[in-house]
DNA sequence: TAAATATTAGAAAGCGCTTTCTAATTGTTT
DNA sequence: AAACAATTAGAAAGCGCTTTCTAATATTTA
């Protein structure tokens, strides 16, 4: 591997100059510029990039923290950050947190460790608190999907509670009255919120909310088959159900099809993110989409333009919209 | 952030001395030994990662390069190879290479840019020449699932062959006899293995092999759909049907239900990888599975031993196995 | 044309670490 | 106790680049 060095002595010049030529940042006389371009292409010289950030303390990389790799919402995630980030020549590196506060900060730490200009992160354990001091003290975070006090342009979300509305609107339109929901943790704000949407939406249309009929899950496929069950052990009729996430939709479905019931028509469903797998779903799910994708693009710009100087317009609000697909019927009675 | 220096000024020794404690290398006075680990922790210092590696020439770092970052096989695959890296404090640079040569030469280019130590590859496009020089030149290279000629110790592999005989064979077993394929891109030779598999198991059971029940598609769902409407077209009656991967296998399925098909009595269905959302598919996909988590792990493991010194067993060749859910019936008749 | 200003090239320091080489200290042998 | 070997600490060079500072050259102005 030639060295800059090298490429100076080839060009007949301080390797000031070959630096100046290269970073394109000072002006150089046109023929020794050539000379030096020349000489770079006959090397075949390639910066190094590990000299180049110590000597400027930047690694033109971004840290990346998900809870997992191998889950579609997350995947949709990644690849945006990715591909943007890489068309402005700067590069991720991709942390795992698995939802847990111990390995979330560990995730944090190796990225700090490996001199990462910034953060970008879908956080869940973390508090408020250690991302503010984390923004504040060592490098610029931005936050996908969730809000942070204190740190209003870093984050981007999306409106849960309206999300949770349009699913239940969709049902009460289809004629349901009896509408039953599986939350996910309501400690989770995005949970709670899609759970006021709905509650908004019932009382809109002038309906109870009857506790009976909400179950708390913890966004897993499991806890879809297990709200099902204790919902419907509770003896209280509903002709529908909403669903925090596709995940829980799915185990529900599947459930209740070994439970006997023929699908949509005992029962409706509308599920939350329309993630990759949701139409593979049978009856396909008609639920509510969530521009993860776009939302993480948003996220990734405004690092660009933090950190390295760029001028995105950046987008930090994000509205939801309903997908109809087959999971949804008119209620009949 | 401190520097070794100001962690020897502390520690009252020399920042020879502090490099040697922290890489334990060579033997230091025990009292020496503890001045610096304490004024390490008083200090709370880090080692800058690109100093150390512009000294030592190595970034313990490894490119790894997936055609996409939003699919479920691929992101096993990640998983899988990031925290087995990241247990021996390794670290991951990921890349996308969607499956075109342009873009994989690219990200390895990127890779190389970022000097990497290794690379991990799961890549379709490029040449098996060019893994070689790669491998030779620049930097060492592992393959997931695939074989490189010349390469036998730095590519995992699945036996293919036994995967599609697997699928076919358990159709035979139900009493199936018409038996249709829908092949994933014969120039990749995994799909080819895979078809092979099909036709010996029909052979050995006395079938003959009728080229009009095999279709070539590419992999997509969308010519898992394509592939059934062209099958039933030619008129040959089946009864049964192998797809040469999930994603064909649940196209083909949902366009079966929407042709009126009940399933799986009227079609019994088998795909190929187990990818995570084969169990949301209705009925529950019956497939065969694909280690890749493991081979990616071993990919891993094998990078370990070869570039960082370590000593795990690697195991190159792995062998399917049937999962059998509910698509598949026995034929009646 | 001389003096003042604006451009541009090169020398050199420094980024924070590893590692070799040398010197000093300790321990061993006769 | 003297001579030697073995162990360990420190000084200094170097990894490949960026950037500041200085010097030289080109350009403008009076």
């Amino acid at each position: 591997m030639p060295t800059i060095y090298q490429v100076a002595e080839r060009a007949g010049v301080s390797l000031s100059t070959v630096s100046r030529v290269l970073n394109g940042k000072a002006s150089v006389n046109k023929v020794l510029k050539e000379r030096v371009e020349k000489a770079v292409k006959e090397l075949n010289y390639r910066p190094n990039s590990v000299a180049r950030s110590l000597a400027n303390n930047r690694t033109d990389s971004v840290g990346v923290l998900v809870p997992e790799l191998n889950a579609p919402f997350f995947g949709d995630l990644m690849q945006a950050v990715e591909s943007t980030l890489r068309a402005a020549d700067k590069h991720v590196i991709i942390s795992v947190g698995r939802n847990c506060l111990e390995t979330e900060k560990d995730a944090v730490e190796f990225l700090i460790s490996r001199n990462c200009d910034a953060l970008i992160m879908h956080a869940e354990a973390l508090s408020d608190e250690y991302l503010l001091e984390l923004n504040q003290s060592k490098l610029p975070v931005a936050l996908v999907n969730r809000q942070v006090e204190g740190l209003p342009e870093a984050c981007t979300s999306l409106d849960n509670e309206k999300g949770g509305y349009l699913a239940t609107r969709h049902l009460l339109e289809l004629g349901h009255k009896d509408i039953a929901y599986i939350s996910g943790p309501t400690d989770k704000c995005d949970a709670s919120l899609r759970l006021e949407g709905h509650k908004r939406a019932l009382s809109e249309a002038g309906l109870p909310i009857n506790p009976q009929l909400i179950f708390n899950g913890d966004y897993s496929e499991e806890d879809g088959k297990i709200g099902l069950l204790e919902l419907m052990a509770r003896d209280v009729p509903f002709t529908a159900l909403v669903c925090a996430n596709d995940w829980m939709a799915s185990g529900a479905i599947s459930c209740a099809r070994d439970l006997g019931m023929s699908l949509p028509h005992d029962l409706s469903v509308v599920g939350f993110d329309d993630v990759v797998f949701a139409h593979h779903v049978f009856p396909r799910l008609t639920t509510v989409s969530n521009p993860i994708a776009e939302m993480a693009e948003m996220s990734a710009k405004y690092i660009l333009n933090k950190v390295y100087g760029q001028a995105n317009n950046v987008q930090l609000y994000f509205e939801p919209s309903l997908v109809i697909r087959e999971s949804t019927v008119k209620h009949e009675g």
